[in-house]
DNA sequence: GATGAATGAGATTTCATTCAT
DNA sequence: GATGAATGAAATCTCATTCAT
């Protein structure tokens, strides 16, 4: 996006780039069902067929946008500060995640729905979804340590609870905020 | 189900039942992306050309299933009692459905993804999906002002919290239960 | 059409012309291609399946149309009266009938073509068209023999030159009475 | 159908060109009924799903040898001479084509009774015979200006009349000659 | 005679993938 | 790396016809 244009599409690892930006793009408006590797192609402005040197198979392809697509999503890592405030922050960046970029949702549960039939992919999600699971239980303890969590969460099912309501929302992006609040206001109790 | 049974497939609405009942399952098992009108006309025993006619197009089907689907999950009616105690029955309820039967919840979180793009499919997940909305805030409301809410939970936005945990909890179907049990306990103060 | 009428759709002979009717309507509106033993059964108010109680094969249901349709043309016998008058009478009414009844020519034409790789069609089609040829010949001989045919005039060939006038003309109705006016003042002296 | 040939099917605009032709054919062989994606491939020696690749549908290839067929016909430029010359050159062409190249008469018969039903075609078949009618009356208005044209013969009509012979002449291919040499002898008195 | 269900052959079209240039 | 042509498998849908009731 930056250098390497001398009047000619660019090739080389942002083509590369280029056309998970596109599937990302593709799947989110079409669904998996309509995925095609036409129109993936297409959108970035190269041949069909040329899109097999960059990915031999569109399962290649598909890998990495489950890549591309969960890298951004539960990377949110709270900063320094203290458990509550972490907590907060890390439930606030994930309101605010998804308001700003609904079709992230989407293209997750698309993912997320085809993992049960794709081994492949069920695996990159899990990695990925472990370490936000982790992330999560984490600050609920810390922050049951800190003796500022409802009586009676405990610090994994809370966590679950985060992953299923996140992963819920995403459905109808207009309560999302408001759901996410409540559960703020739920858990924590200081 | 019941006679004309002679060695010979039964016919008449029996067939169209069956029909439905094996694309529920063959998206269950499949999702939208390999359901395929020869394999629910297979697991009939029909040719694939006889399912033409009873569903003039896949489309007819789709829709049957969701009638069928959709039909049977919301359809949770809590019993009489107290506010506390049908508000207390109908998450039981939910929790079960979503142990007992989790390819439910595969076929709906597939329809929902699909109704995105599907007007007609839309139409009707919403219609289903309002009648559980508007229930679940009668209960809650009924809950609320027998004081057996917790504090500051807005009924309305506690019906969005539940229906975002259940779609999501069926993400996880080994967390639904503990997950549905803490929104219990964080919701009714009682 | 008349009577045995009892509130019941009428069988027998009047279903079986029906549906001869209701095939050459739907010929004359889709052609060949598109002509479907459903929608005959259809137009006449049967299942589809009880058209092959009178029809065998969808062949024979066009035999049917074959007969009916070359039938009306070609059947139309001058009048008594001197030669010359004959042979315009019966220019006056190929004339009448193209303007009347257009779809006549469509389904002519469309059997006409079909007959080209169906033997049974034509011999039907040759048969009848024989018959006109002929009637045609001793028209235009009895007028040569009156001195009333344009010098040169063969009658045979003069006989096919209406006939093909007529077949081509029925592709533009518009024109046709003025061609087939040119055709009277052209071959005709007197 | 000049060069790079090395024992491997040709491709390229040759390819395309091999289509037209091979499904101009098919269709002076079986009429549009039995018209098939699938031996017009055959024919020209590819897969039956390649040929979308040069035709991505059926209509479109249609479309192409619609435009094969009338560009052939109607193009009889006449040459230089006096009018009745170029008149008669021109109906002498016509009876040449009509003997010479009889399955381009049924193709054209073809077209013309599915332009019926079929605007894009009718269109691109209407400008072409517009063509031809154009020139034609051009033709006979020359020839009556100069008086070689038999008495009462509208020019306008006159053509009309040549359109229609051959379109219906070309019906019996054995008498068109016949009638077309009578037409002259009618139409021309000089 | 009429009906509804079923059949099976077949037609168009789609699409990931391969291959030679 | 890119391209255009070709492939082959598969999917939906159509339709004349048959069969049991």
């Amino acid at each position: 996006m930056t250098a390497t244009r001398r009047g000619r599409p660019p090739a080389g690892p942002e083509r590369w780039n280029a056309l998970v930006q596109a599937a990302y793009e593709c799947l989110a408006e079409g669904g998996f069902e309509r995925l095609r590797m036409r129109d993936v192609a297409a959108r970035v402005g190269i041949d069909h067929s040329s899109i097999h040197h960059h990915f031999p198979t569109k399962q290649d392809l598909v890998v990495a946008v489950v890549d591309h697509a969960t890298r951004q999503f539960w990377s949110t890592t709270p900063p320094d500060g203290g458990p509550v405030e972490r907590l907060r922050h890390h439930l606030a960046t994930l309101r605010q995640k998804i308001s700003d970029e609904p079709e992230l949702h989407i293209v997750l549960r698309e993912l997320d729905l085809r993992a049960r039939r794709d081994p492949e992919l069920r695996e990159i999600i899990a990695g990925r979804e472990e370490g936000w699971r982790n992330s999560l239980r984490t600050l609920l303890t810390d922050a049951a340590a800190a003796g500022a969590l409802a009586a009676g969460v405990d610090p994994a099912t809370g966590a679950e609870l985060v992953i299923a309501t996140v992963k819920g929302a995403s459905l109808a992006a207009e309560h999302a905020g408001d759901v996410l609040e409540l559960l703020d206001h739920l858990l924590i109790r200081a």
